[in-house]
DNA sequence: TTGTATGCGTTATCAT
DNA sequence: ATGATAACGCATACAA
């Protein structure tokens, strides 16, 4: 295993020989140091009192042999891995991206580490997912858009506290549900367009099959109906939540019924497809109809023009995520409350009746 | 621990009682199946014949007690993890999105895990985090960019086989470089604006403390100069391969050097930021400015209008990465050659000077 | 083919 | 405060 012999490539230069001891045992150091290796394993983990003389010696030959305790050993041991399962739909997604960051960075203080996989928006990878965190014996998990049903969830929670971003769940000690309000958000975008003096109102919903995609059409909806306007399905195409659907649906929109002069999109990536759809067909936005997306993307205040959408601050979730497992694990009582969206009103909206008496139009 | 007893709290609804047990162990499946340990692991394992009768007693078993071995008892055992380290700068930025994605899917297959990790640009986080991995005592490693030296890096090979992506290294059995050819590229895509007649060609430059940032820098210099334009330290301007950097630079060269026809951004991030401020002036792309990006993001193709950009295939380079890291694991030797980057004409750029004789010009 | 015994590197429970 | 000693859950060399 740790030959460091001789190297038979001609020609390959000495690296320089540092010092990294690979495999040095706890019981190595005990050795070292003279002391046995309760103690040492005390003074790794701060768990009782040491002679100061000891401590000192055991620091020394930590340091001296780059000692670095086995994980897995240390798991087996205690039963506790310091580790969060994170399942995510797709770790490619950019709409995934923040979460991550917000979790990575909350989970770095106390001391826990994510393990991060996607389940390819496959509920049977999703379940293979979850089982081997449970095999991996991971602390806690944190999951993105989960699709299995409540009671699946339930069952998983068993063996490790569950936190489920996106959705509302049966909260008990060990699965919380942190409910994001899609339904608010969509109906507040499409307020906001109706409030500009746009009627006609068409929308690229997202897949049919995602509870969101869902609670969003149901936003755009009830604007309209309590403006009085009455739902049309007529204005309504089917989007995939990606660029390229977004793209088809509003070249499809544009053929049927080109009468529309605002186009809400039921995330941002469906809107860059819309948005370039409409840019092949020479229409201008917002000039000749305006455009809302939902979710604020990182690149959607860069496009051109830059997009007005719906903002979920995902950061901010994927940090409260954090802590919020965290807690389940130490057994802490938590309270969730839903994350409003708010509207982050940019430049592909524009008012299209005359602004109301000394109307001072700022954007 | 597993106590499913009385819920305290009124009003909770009975969740349905579903049947995973916590804390199987293989002893416990052993004993049920009436066989020994050793025969149930042999089972798990595939790693001899058992008989017929037994071999169905067990898997009855593991199916009734929906048994899991536990993944850490396992590798400590065997002193495998059947787990890659993946070092990422940052796991939320778009760039390293699709190298993740690729890593992740061709490990799949021959059933490795990935553990994602950013060390957020922080060379000592870096470091903390590579040793995270060899406490963890992952089978492989993966950097993407990493920044520290050689020599460290070929120290911490001797824990487990690395592969560092985008950096060229003194190759050996456990360390080897996947080079990108970022000078290239970068050429490529200064030519392709000389060619379309452009002689003022700004370039807004990535952090001076990127390696690849760098060859960039002298791919622009090399095609101007091979061209006989000649480099003109007064078109260059510092970004930070983020957008805001990006916009920044290019107010500053509008200010101060307004008569250049193109602009060259060391990355996509950097072009997007380029793109808003221009759009803030009224300056119009293609048609005013052309405009050229690096690294071909995903939202790149969807820009308006589209990018102009030298794609490197980062999906592709992921399953490279996996692959490779697999076959040094497995002690096969592996032969990485660097990759090649293309340029992708969109429609960001146009021609400036009268096409040559009948030209053609489809873009 | 199958079972027994030992080891993997820690933590934790005892005494002392 | 410190040191034996027993788990932790599995793989594996060896014996049968």
């Amino acid at each position: 295993m740790t030959d460091d012999g001789s190297n038979d490539k001609p020609g390959a230069p000495k690296v320089p020989n540092v010092p990294v001891a690979p495999n040095v045992t706890l019981e190595a150091i005990a050795r070292a140091a003279g002391v046995s290796p309760s103690t040492v394993s005390r003074i790794l983990n701060g768990s009782a009192r040491v002679l100061p003389a000891k401590q000192q010696a055991v620091e020394e030959a930590i340091a001296r042999f780059n000692y670095r305790p086995n994980v897995l050993a240390r798991s087996l041991a205690s039963g506790r891995t310091e580790t969060i399962g994170v399942l995510t739909q797709a770790v490619s997604s950019p709409f995934y991206a923040e979460w991550l960051r917000g979790i990575e960075e909350a989970l770095y203080e106390p001391g826990f580490t994510p393990i991060f996989v996607s389940s390819r928006w496959n509920v049977a990878e999703e379940k293979a997912r979850l089982e081997q965190f449970i095999a991996r014996r991971v602390d806690g998990i944190i999951l993105l858009h989960a699709q299995l049903d409540e009671p699946t969830l339930t069952d998983y929670s068993r063996h490790a506290p569950m936190l489920v971003l996106g959705r509302s769940v049966q909260n008990s000690a060990t699965l919380a549900g942190l409910p994001i309000d899609n339904m608010q958000g969509a109906r507040d975008a499409t307020r906001h367009l109706i409030e500009q003096g746009h009627r006609e109102i068409a929308f690229i919903a997202g897949p049919a099959s995602h509870e969101d995609a869902i609670e969003r059409l149901e936003g755009y909806r009830a604007a309209l109906e309590e403006a009085g306007i009455g739902f049309d399905a007529d204005l309504v195409e089917q989007g995939d939540y990606l660029e390229t659907g977004g793209a088809a649906a509003m070249e499809r929109l544009m053929a049927r019924h080109p009468s529309f002069s605002a186009v809400f999109c039921a995330n941002d990536q469906t809107a860059y497809g819309a948005r370039l759809a409409m840019f092949r067909r020479g229409v201008r936005v917002p000039d000749d109809v305006s455009l809302v997306g939902f979710d604020d993307l990182p690149t959607s205040s860069y496009m051109t023009p830059p997009l007005t959408t719906v903002r979920q601050p995902t950061y901010e979730i994927g940090r409260l995520a954090a802590q919020g497992i965290v807690q389940m694990i130490r057994k802490q009582s938590i309270a969730l409350s839903p994350i409003p969206l708010t509207l982050v009103t940019r430049e592909t909206t524009r008012r299209i009746t005359p602004p109301v008496k000394r109307g001072d139009t700022r954007t």
